[in-house]
RNA sequence: GGAGAGGUGGCCGAGUCGGCUGAAGGCGCUCGCCUGCUAAGCGAGUGUACGGGGAAACCUGUACCGAGGGUUCGAAUCCCUCCCUCUCCGCCA
């Protein structure tokens, strides 16, 4: 949610860079609603410090006979701010899913452009592997090799339901407990593991509500969502809470199933691991000072592109552009491992800022050191990574020849040693 | 699911037959004083949001005692609904 003081002092200039993400929003009805709702706060406390007078001076008073007038016309007073305080009311809630509505300001830094064509290729790392035959989808590998079976995830559940067998599980969960190793012990997160469904007010605190709830699972009979990241839930931690300055900054990391209706993307990568309605990932989310959330995104990006060097898979960063970031975020580096069945290079991590914009929403604050107002934190996440495409990246990149897959040695402690997936 | 208890400020904890309680008291915290250290002691301060005024310090109004309604001139205090926590029983991974 953005300030809506910022916006009253700054109208053109957010309405310009709002325009910058290439939707169309026009922010008129902020002006008139705010002034409005301004426009009768002021006349209903005026109603209401009479009304708190006069009542302490009808309290005060022992024969009660002699304030009949007072008492009459209070009830007036009170039936007026009872209108009034609807009105108000009514103001107040348009006002406010006006703002729920507006996506973040993309950051200064965040480069200009319409959609994913503007993206701007930060690095890559890593050679491209060289095979000397053609080399398969991972689907294809993994149905060979008896580890992925996607035929009877449709039979247990639906379309973009798999079902892990054997060493195919194995190394879903080996990369879950490398992942979290990893980020606790060398970079200094700690370990949530949250709910997996949460309640309304979650949901809206990082933004996935009101507007995208088509993209989720609900609950039928009870008003829970399944979680379509762990940001969700680990984010409003400490949703309605004011922190100490040296808390911050905070960092934490969950591993959890997330869950993902994709409507709308209907008929794309129907086949493999890609796109699932169900599939595990890492999450990685801090709490940060205003001034210090720049610098923790690079350390946080650096976090995640770490998993993807141990695990020796060929990624390059990219910068997203205003016209390709998320709703709520303020600037977005996608990381992109190459996929080498497919021939190109897809999504497996995306690590943000969100300067105070979900923080606002979710009332996220934190008392600066000097003392004073609590000031709203800044937060910050990024997949750190993905299981399920780190999965079948590792497929396609550690493919060979006679169909097997050879284990990244740093994954082998996790796979009990084993070096190689073949066919049984 | 059944029976009971309870939800007040950073924490603990008072709130009598509704009015003088934004909220006693204690702890904690901050600043100052004092004691050659430590402990103790003394004094002052210490919620949040949204308005209005002011360059600012600050002054001022309103709201908030789990949430939402109701009764009343007036509610933390009475009534209703919901949510959450705890205890016991049942069921259960």
């Amino acid at each position: 949610m953005l300030d809506i003081k910022y916006l009253r002092d700054n109208f053109e200039q957010a309405q310009q860079r709002l325009a910058t993400r290439g939707d169309e929003i026009d922010l008129a009805p902020l002006r008139q609603l705010d002034s409005r709702r301004r426009e009768l706060l002021g006349e209903v406390e005026a109603l209401k410090a009479e009304k708190n007078r006069v009542s302490a001076l009808i309290g005060k008073t022992k024969d009660k006979s002699t304030v009949k007038d007072e008492i009459s016309r209070m009830k007036e007073v009170s039936s007026r701010i009872k209108e009034l305080d609807e009105d108000l009311r009514r103001v107040n809630d348009e006002l406010q899913s006006f703002l729920m509505t507006i996506p973040n300001l993309p950051h200064p830094q965040c480069p200009p452009g319409g959609g994913e064509d503007d993206n701007v290729e930060l690095r890559s790392w890593g050679e491209l592997p060289q095979f000397d035959f053609e080399p398969k989808a991972h689907w294809d590998i993994g149905e060979a090799l008896d580890i992925l079976d996607f035929e009877r995830g449709g039979k247990i559940a639906g379309a973009r339901f798999t079902l892990y067998k054997g060493a195919g599980a194995r190394l879903e969960r080996a990369l879950i407990n490398f992942m979290l190793d990893l980020h606790t012990g060398e970079h200094k997160y700690v370990e949530m593991l949250p709910p997996f469904m949460v309640n309304r007010d979650t949901m809206t605190g990082t933004g996935q509500l009101p507007k995208f709830e088509h993209d989720l699972f609900h609950v039928e009979g009870m008003d829970y969502f399944l979680i379509p990241t762990a940001e969700v839930p680990v984010t409003n931690i400490h949703r309605d809470e004011i922190l100490a300055a040296e808390q911050l900054p905070l960092y934490y990391t969950a591993y959890t199933p997330c869950f993902r209706k994709e409507a709308g993307s209907h008929g794309r990568d129907t086949r493999g691991l890609i796109r699932q309605h169900q599939f595990n990932k890492v999450e990685l989310v801090k709490f940060v000072a205003p001034q210090d959330s720049d610098a923790e995104l690079e350390k946080l990006l650096d976090n995640a592109e770490e998993v993807l060097r141990r695990l020796k898979l060929p990624y390059r960063v990219m910068d997203l552009c205003s016209g390709d970031i998320g709703f709520s975020a303020a600037r977005t580096f996608d990381i992109e491992v190459w996929l080498p069945g497919q021939n190109v290079y897809r999504e497996i991590s995306s690590c943000s800022t969100f300067g105070d914009f979900q923080a606002r929403r979710a009332a996220i604050r934190y008392r600066p050191v000097e003392g004073g107002k609590p000031e709203l934190v800044h937060t910050l996440n990024g997949s750190g990574l993905a299981v399920g495409r780190t999965l079948l990246a590792i497929l396609e990149n550690y493919q060979q020849k006679d169909g097997s897959v050879v284990i990244p040695e740093v994954l082998r402690p996790y796979m009990g040693g084993m070096e190689r997936i073949t066919a049984t």
